[in-house]
DNA sequence: ACACGACTAGACCGATCGGTCTAGCGATGA
DNA sequence: TCATCGCTAGACCGATCGGTCTAGTCGTGT
């Protein structure tokens, strides 16, 4: 990522909202972090802070997506891809010092007034799962097991990035296979 | 729950931080909402909004004690206890408004550099999971089967109500079950 | 050389934040 | 009756919030 003074506050505000969430980081922090005045700020987002918001989780949104197909892309099963997956992400998780949360849950629930914030997660998540779909169909799954599997994998990763997080331990990410398919 | 001015202040900052956040409420609304003036809560909170956060936080860890205990006591097996479990917190996700959060993670993860919050959130989750291990051996599964079951059932709950908040749907909560027995 | 548009820079604004402080109410016991 | 004390009541505080505005810098096309 070309380090632009918008993908320097993008960058910033995705980290910064992934630790404390959209209410707890104030502007000043995100511009003192980026070394980014305000006026550049509202120059690229002219809506501020939620403009700021939306693209930190659409960035966020494409990491996730690359890292899905990265993890997957050298699987060749759907056990093996979800394997992957969990351990690339316990290795992010580590990388962001484990305080963060599910990059876009935390990043677009602190307003559940603000309906953009509200559509734009449900059409995240709903993106992430189809993209799991898509994978799990094509190594060999039934369309009603990759449907199955895909929700089980995403909801189990939700729930064991809170408890890894809770525990500061990215173990409980790379444990979550068995859980998947050991159970 | 007798409705003093202390415990209308925890009922109302509970509910309040299960939507927004621990910063995403300020006093003011904690004090408008409840109707009770900013004195009091000084005095019955000395430390302010964190004691208040905290108070809710243990509020909330009683009443979900409270319903683990009713669904698993009902019940004849582990799986006719975690499917009641799922659709008495389906309930309540219904009753909050479809915005709720897990009660304690949502309350007590605003704030990571707060090391009380963090080491609060990691009691009450191992204390969940705990209680559940003890209905599971009790109905009947081997210690390590328990064990298992109980970490699963706790992720697929966190992770479902990150599901069903996202799409402001309850029913997300009670399909989990479909994921932990018919997987 | 000059004009112009994109961008940087930060002083400044009213509103709201969490928190403090003093005054007073009202039940209880001497 | 009056002193006491747990509690209510809300005015007030400095700090910080998100956001606005003007001035200046820099690169580019003419």
């Amino acid at each position: 990522m070309e380090r632009s003074t918008k993908n320097k506050l993008i960058w910033t505000a995705a980290k910064l909202f992934q630790e404390k969430g959209f209410n707890g980081v104030g502007l000043n922090e995100i511009l003192t972090v980026s070394g980014v005045p305000k006026g550049s700020l509202y120059h690229h987002f002219p809506n501020g802070k939620t403009d700021l918001a939306l693209a930190a989780a659409g960035f966020v949104h494409g990491e996730m997506t690359r890292i899905i197909d990265e993890a997957f892309g050298e699987a060749t099963s759907y056990r093996d891809g979800a394997t992957t997956l969990f351990h690339k992400l316990a290795k992010l998780f580590e990388l962001m010092g484990k305080h963060s949360a599910c990059p876009v849950s935390h990043i677009l629930f602190g307003e559940p007034e603000n309906a953009d914030f509200q559509k734009r997660t449900s059409e995240v998540f709903d993106a992430w799962i189809a993209q799991i779909v898509g994978h799990a169909e094509r190594l060999g799954e039934t369309p009603d097991a990759a449907r199955a599997a895909a929700r089980h994998l995403f909801v189990v990763l939700q729930g064991g990035w809170t408890l890894a997080r809770a525990r500061q331990d990215s173990y409980e990410l790379r444990r979550l296979p068995e859980l998947l398919f050991d159970g």
